[in-house]
DNA sequence: CGCAAAATTGATAGTTACTGTCAAATGACA
DNA sequence: TGTCATTTGACAGTAACTATCAATTTTGCG
């Protein structure tokens, strides 16, 4: 709890959506409303806990109205949950190299974008996980959030071995390969000292064995 | 819809809790309680659809207040989660036979429990599954409800094998298992005609075979 | 620039799931 | 039959969301 304080004072100086570059000045708004938003939430849920934050604590911190949040994030759960890794994820797995396993290319997109990743990130990708691990709520809700990028996992995976996408054979994989990475993911949060990709590379190598025990 | 609809028109003839007998009147009187609350809770989320029904609708079909209502079920979707074959699963995994590898116990527990099922008891845990598939709101609320007994599954499987229950390989192989069981479990749900078991038993061979593709 | 169309925002009112409290009713038991 | 513990219902309250509509802001075009 004090590790996760800690960072929390920091949370203040960096943006939860990365740079807002780009884009007209009204896309350029939207995004600072967006990072204000999650940056504030975010902060309010470490100083005061998840359940105990109200919507309006965050809209008036994030100086909008609650109409406006609801506009930004269908839920509250959204501002915990709301990942722009997700999509550069997608994207690294579309681009990895013919010749790769399935399983090689899912575990050579997420090197990648992990290694990419600034030290101020990763620690926010952090302080958001283990929101996600303590709070069983946003553990439900994770499991509606993830079912679009699982659908585009399967949907880029049919392609990429030349089959349909709701061939069971895949649907079963992908179920399978998500099951196994989030295990492994709040496994690695436990132990602050964890290095995630190891875990990450452990899981996928155990699945390919057949998961022995 | 229309197959749930007919399923709908039957429900009211048989309880949703099974067999009410035993005990003092007071524990009759709760058991029956529990089960007229679930029945018409069902029986209106299949009539108007699960959103579109309210606490107060159910609480007034089944005679009660809402008080009592919540005293019974914590929340709404608990009236379609709560089953009454968890304990009776867990049992039965935990009393196979110890030379059977984990999957396989696993495996053989799922036949058992299904395999014992009545086929009135049968369509009641379709039409209930079927539900859960629908409501998105019941599918996040599902990895709520399955957290204990998931955690109960890790356990048994740890002892069987004679490791801790935080062991890294035990913490992920329960995930990489519930995953692929979850994505067979809705995939075969997807197809009226589908053998749930059939299902069941693909999405672990392909586990134990390494998730080819 | 100036202005109309389009997009964004905020205010407001309403619904519903869920919580907490307390007095009344009911079953257990001697 | 009386009393004690348990269960119930009524009521008030909170907070997450939804819907609507007028006010504001941005954009793009002449």
């Amino acid at each position: 709890m004090w590790r996760i304080l800690q960072a929390a004072a920091r949370i203040g100086t960096m943006t939860a959506s990365g740079d807002t570059h780009a884009g007209g000045l009204r896309e350029r708004k939207k995004a600072r409303t967006r990072a204000a938003i999650q940056d504030h939430a975010l902060r309010l849920y470490l100083e005061q806990g998840y359940a105990a934050t109200t919507i309006e604590q965050i809209a008036e911190a994030a100086e909008v109205s609650q109409s406006t949040f609801f506009r930004y994030f269908s839920t509250k759960a959204e501002t915990v949950l709301y990942d722009r890794l997700d999509p550069v994820l997608m994207d690294s797995l579309l681009n990895q190299p013919a010749e790769l396993s399935p399983l090689a290319a899912v575990r050579a997109a997420i090197h990648q974008v992990l290694d990419q990743l600034k030290p101020d990130e990763l620690e926010l990708e952090q302080t958001r996980w283990r929101l996600v691990a303590q709070e069983p709520e946003l553990r439900s809700a994770l499991t509606d959030h993830i079912a679009q990028p699982t659908a585009l996992l399967t949907e880029t995976i049919a392609q990429r071995v030349g089959r349909e996408p709701d061939d069971i054979a895949i649907v079963i994989w992908a179920g399978g390969l998500i099951g196994a990475i989030y295990a492994a993911f709040f496994a690695a949060l436990q132990d602050p000292d964890a290095d995630l990709i190891e875990y990450i590379d452990g899981a996928i190598a155990r699945l390919e064995a057949g998961l022995p025990l």
